[in-house]
DNA sequence: CGATAATAATTATGTGAAATAACTAATAGG
DNA sequence: CCTATTAGTTATTTCACATAATTATTATCG
C-alpha cells in the first residue's frame, strides 16, 4: 500500500495552479518582467525606475514641488529627497524656490534634463512595444483600462 | 510678456499623461493597490505576502525541495531560509529529509499548516473578487491571458 | 576507484525601496 | 500674536532581494 504523507515524492514539476487563481499573482510575475526590461533600457542613461519617474513628471509638470511629486509618485516626502538630490547633482533638475511659499521648492526641469527625458521616453517605448507585440492594440486597451479600474480601489 | 521659464506656476492637479503611455505604470500602480490589500487580507493569518506563497506551493506540491520552491517563487535560496524557518516555527511545514538526496529537504505541510492554507486562500478570493468587481469574466481572462503573455518575456 | 566538480542548504553581508519619528523653517488661522 | 499646520530634511528601521563564502553531500570523469 502507498503511504503519501511519508515520503512524498519530489515533484518533477512545481506547481502553481493554485496562485494562478489570483490576479496579483500574474500582475506579480509580468511586472518582474517589465521592470527587468526597464532597468536594462534606463541603464545607458544612467536612470532607474525612481528617478526616471521623478525626471518625467518634472519635464510635465513644471514648478511643482516635492510634496505634490511624492504624492504623485506614491511616496513619502523623505524618499524623495534622495531622488531629487542625484538629478540635482547631475544638472537634470534645479530647485528654485517656491514664489508664493518660502518653504517649498518649485522644482524644474533643466536643458538637459528635458534632453535626457526625450531620449529615454522614447527609448522605454520602444522597449515595452517590444514586451507588447503579441499584444494587439484592441488587447492593450482592454488591458490598461482593467488595470486602471483596480487601482481606482486605492484605499489611502 | 510673459516669462514661463523663470517662474513656472506651481501646477494645481499634476499631469501624468507621460506616464500613462507605459504599461509598466499601470501595472506598478494596480499592483501596488492589489498587494495593499492583500497585506491587509492575510494580518489576521500573520501571513506576509511571501509566507502566504510558500506556504501555497509547499501544500500544492508536497516533497518540493527548497532550491526548487525557490526557483518557483522566483527568488534566491538564501531567502527562502527565513521564510521557511518562519513557517517552521509555526509548525505549519516541516523540513523532513528528502529520500534519494541526504543534502536535501523534502517540504511538507503540516495539518495546521492546511487547514491555515485554506482559510487564507478563501480569504485572498474573496478580496480579490471584490478588487475586480466592476470587471467581468470575459475581460479578467483577456487581462490574465495579456499578463501571461508578457510574463513569457522572461530573460533569466 | 578516487579526485574534482557540482549541488543543497546555510551564514554573513550588502543594497535599494519603502516607512516613521523628530527636527527646522515658514506659513496660516483663530 | 500664539498655536497649529505644512515643506523639506535627517536619522533610523524594516523588508525584499542579491552575492560570496562555507559545509555536507552527490555526481562525474580520467
Amino acid at each position: 500500500m502507498t503511504n503519501p504523507e511519508k515520503s512524498p515524492v519530489p515533484p518533477a514539476v512545481i506547481d502553481d495552479s493554485t496562485l494562478r487563481l489570483f490576479i496579483g499573482y500574474h500582475m506579480k510575475r509580468a511586472f518582474n518582467v517589465v521592470q527587468a526590461d526597464l532597468t536594462q533600457t534606463l541603464k545607458p542613461f544612467d536612470l532607474r525606475m525612481l528617478t526616471y519617474t521623478a525626471l518625467v513628471l518634472v519635464v510635465d509638470n513644471p514648478g511643482l514641488s516635492q510634496s505634490q511629486l511624492a504624492d504623485a509618485m506614491g511616496i513619502e516626502r523623505p524618499n524623495l529627497v534622495v531622488i531629487l538630490d542625484e538629478l540635482e547633482h547631475r544638472e537634470l533638475i534645479v530647485r528654485d524656490r517656491a514664489p508664493t511659499d518660502r518653504r517649498a521648492y518649485a522644482l524644474k526641469a533643466t536643458l538637459a534634463g528635458r534632453r535626457l527625458y526625450d531620449k529615454a521616453v522614447a527609448a522605454v517605448i520602444t522597449h515595452e512595444n517590444r514586451l507588447l507585440a503579441s499584444i494587439d492594440d484592441a488587447t492593450r486597451s482592454i488591458l490598461i483600462k482593467a488595470l486602471s479600474e483596480v487601482r481606482e480601489h486605492q484605499t489611502t
